[in-house]
DNA sequence: ATCGTTAATTAATCTAGATGAATGCATCAC
DNA sequence: GTGATGCATTCATCTAGATTAATTAACGAT
């Protein structure tokens, strides 16, 4: 089942929006907390740390879903911002309706395959943050992302890794040097 | 709805087994997945790095589900160490179902609300990973796990932290002197 | 063209946390 | 008792990556 049919399938609230590259969907402190289908595009989720650092959580390319789950499930004030990266087709959806009863069989198997899919992503994400040197984990990055440093400027691949962009260069140069 | 009422629910062949502490449910190279749901005791996932240094995942305490998603979800060999901290209850049930498509409404509720909890969780830990020092991340673990520390050592909440022991004895000593 | 802005690189210095090693203290087996 | 094992602490040293700052290049707007 293709996903941007699933979700109007569920959410018949859901509308499609176009967004110029740069526009914030949402910001920290928003109480009206939806969850974004990417449908052409690029968009990010970031916080923006006590001494004003950004770091990027999950860019979100065409055909992936962004929220701030965490604010969603327990209810707390939006912390994470949603930017568009790229002028972007975004179908806004609301958060509850995954949690509607009268969903198709289908459309449960989906729903459940994609939280399946996002879990197993964040579940290397933290074991790369723990365990992983930086160098791993920009190699692991283009692995996984290899279109994605065609579309996004280097800092931000850096403030996705936890480290800063200068750490990014050297470990770019040093690995132009000796591959 | 009661979690482990729901997995009996939905799995006819899950089974109750009883561990003793330091046994081992599940090891790096397996290829039977299991998921498990802990009904007494306290298990904990891990992986050991290419320098044999383990950095523990999660810890699941009573009412947890504790399984290696990543390898659930990309059909790839176990990576994640599972084993007993403590002597412990566990049912022990199938990957699959999940994505069974005769679950009840209850049942689909309940498995989409454990996925989204489970979600904000990890979002929550890589955030932390990625922009609180290890004193703010080892407070967060004391609030939010407050009856943990009485009950694993101290060693195992550095590797949860992504930080050494050694390291974590020195934050303690700091918060002690200055509260 | 020229000015401003934003990105990437390089280098000098600094620091949180790693590493390695030693010590003290329980607990357990015998 | 004594020895062995595991856990926490302390200290001295080392290092990956942060911080600060300067340089250069690319791009857009006027």
């Amino acid at each position: 089942m293709e996903t941007l049919q699933y979700i109007l399938d569920i959410d018949p609230n859901a509308r499609e929006k176009v967004f110029k590259k740069g526009h914030v969907l949402q910001r920290e402190g928003d109480i009206n907390v939806s969850a974004f289908y990417v449908k052409k595009g690029l968009l990010r989720s970031y916080i923006i740390d006590s001494k004003g650092k950004e770091h990027i959580f999950i860019f979100a390319p065409e055909g992936w879903i962004i929220a701030d789950v965490e604010s969603i499930e327990f209810n707390k004030p939006v912390e994470l911002f949603i930017d568009c990266l790229e002028d972007s087709e975004v179908v806004i959806f609301d958060k509850d309706c995954f949690f509607q009863t009268s969903l198709s069989k289908e459309a449960v198997h989906k729903n459940t395959q994609l939280l399946y899919k996002r879990l197993g992503v964040l579940q290397r994400r933290v074991l790369m943050l723990m365990s992983a040197p930086a160098i791993d984990r920009y190699t692991y990055f283009l692995k996984t992302y290899p279109e994605l440093p065609n579309r996004i400027p280097q800092h931000m691949i850096a403030t996705y890794l936890g480290i800063t962009p200068q750490a990014l260069s050297t470990i770019r140069k040093k690995m132009a040097t000796v591959p």
